[in-house]
DNA sequence: CATTCGTGAAGACGAAT
DNA sequence: ATTCGATTTCACGAATG
């Protein structure tokens, strides 16, 4: 999966070197020499290259940028140019183009001047959305961390779910959806592709949408993007509940052979697969004499007890296998 | 007493219309 | 969008150890 990561990659690219000590600082130049300032992190200090006159950091002036002499000059002159608002990711200090073809004075423009104005409202169009966009990553990926911490899930999945998300929100799938329950929908199905899944009811609790939202948002994506996911495998959950449940190799092999028999016969269509797992082990754990009880494999598997004992008397019935046999007896 | 087993009503879900 | 069928869950009581 290279193609995923090189695709993260290329929007991470706002990584600041903090490593470096000393910082060229291009926006802004010395009051006294003119001189380009140099920020020195290691102080949390600004410092004039040349004439080494110390600029406090976050002491940046948003008051007149001109000196008063009198109150009326104050008045004049108080400010430049609008005042900052963080309501705005750039803070407003980005130009913004008219839709009109007239210039200041309201005169019609026309000619080369247009065409223009033209071509630069398309960038500008482009430059704006693919700005939301980033944002709208941004927030995504960070619950995508959250809730991947949350549940245990190992990096690889990450990345697909990031790789995921990332498709629906160029495929614009995310009309009158929550961010939160896309992130939420693409980690359930990378884990699920990851063949490490976690269940709607694990996701639940950690997700800050409810189940409906997430689980619709799934069924779309899954849809509209064409994942290939097959029904979750039950064997796929046993390594999991059984470590949760410090269960011996030996039942676990059992539990394994159990459901493959199991699935040989078939008895595992329409049945949720969690409650097959969950039920595999506890008919391993009687067969195999390291006695759980039923509380306790559905404590680990969030599944009901009668759900466990409905599937484990289907799965030692359909085993045929004799060994089985002998042991119950 | 804890665990297991069975049952019917009720909710949730996917598929079909 | 609603309806239908299958599955799961809940709540309960009974049996078993």
């Amino acid at each position: 999966m290279s193609q995923q990561s090189e695709t993260l990659r290329e929007t991470g690219g706002e990584q600041r070197q903090t490593t470096e000590t000393q910082v060229r600082d291009d926006e802004r130049v010395c009051p006294e020499c003119e001189a380009a300032l140099v920020v020195d992190e290691a102080h949390g200090e600004t410092v004039c290259e040349a004439c080494g006159l110390v600029v406090e950091e976050d002491e940046i002036d948003h008051g007149p940028e001109w000196r008063a002499f009198d109150s009326n000059e104050r008045a004049e002159k108080s400010r430049v140019g609008a005042p900052t608002t963080k309501l705005l990711h750039d803070e407003g200090l980005s130009s913004v183009i008219d839709w009109q073809d007239r210039d200041a004075k309201g005169r019609t423009i026309d000619g080369s001047k247009r065409r223009k104005l033209q071509r630069l409202r398309t960038w500008d169009e482009r430059f704006r959305s693919k700005n939301a966009q980033e944002r709208n990553l941004k927030q995504a990926l960070g619950e995508i961390d959250r809730m991947s911490s949350a549940l245990g899930l190992p990096e690889n999945v990450r990345e697909t779910a990031s790789v995921v998300y990332r498709r629906a929100l160029e495929d614009d799938l995310l009309r009158g959806r929550s961010i939160e329950a896309m992130a939420t929908a693409s980690l359930y199905a990378a884990a699920r592709q990851a063949s490490v899944p976690r269940s709607l009811d694990e996701f639940e609790p950690v997700s800050r949408v409810g189940r409906k939202e997430f689980s619709r948002a799934y069924r779309y994506i899954v849809r509209e993007l064409g994942l290939a996911i097959e029904p979750a495998n039950p064997l796929e959950y046993l390594p999991r509940f059984a470590s949760d449940l410090d269960m011996d190799g030996e039942t676990t092999t059992r539990a394994r052979a159990l459901l493959e028999e199991g699935m040989e016969s078939g008895v595992h269509s329409g049945k949720s697969p969690v409650g097959l797992a969950a039920a595999a082990l506890y008919a391993a754990s009687i067969l195999e004499g390291e006695k759980i009880t039923q509380k306790e494999v559905c404590s680990v598997s969030d599944v009901s007890e009668v759900t466990v004992r409905n599937r484990y008397t289907e799965l030692l019935e359909a085993g045929t296998d004799p060994d089985a046999a002998r042991g119950a007896a």
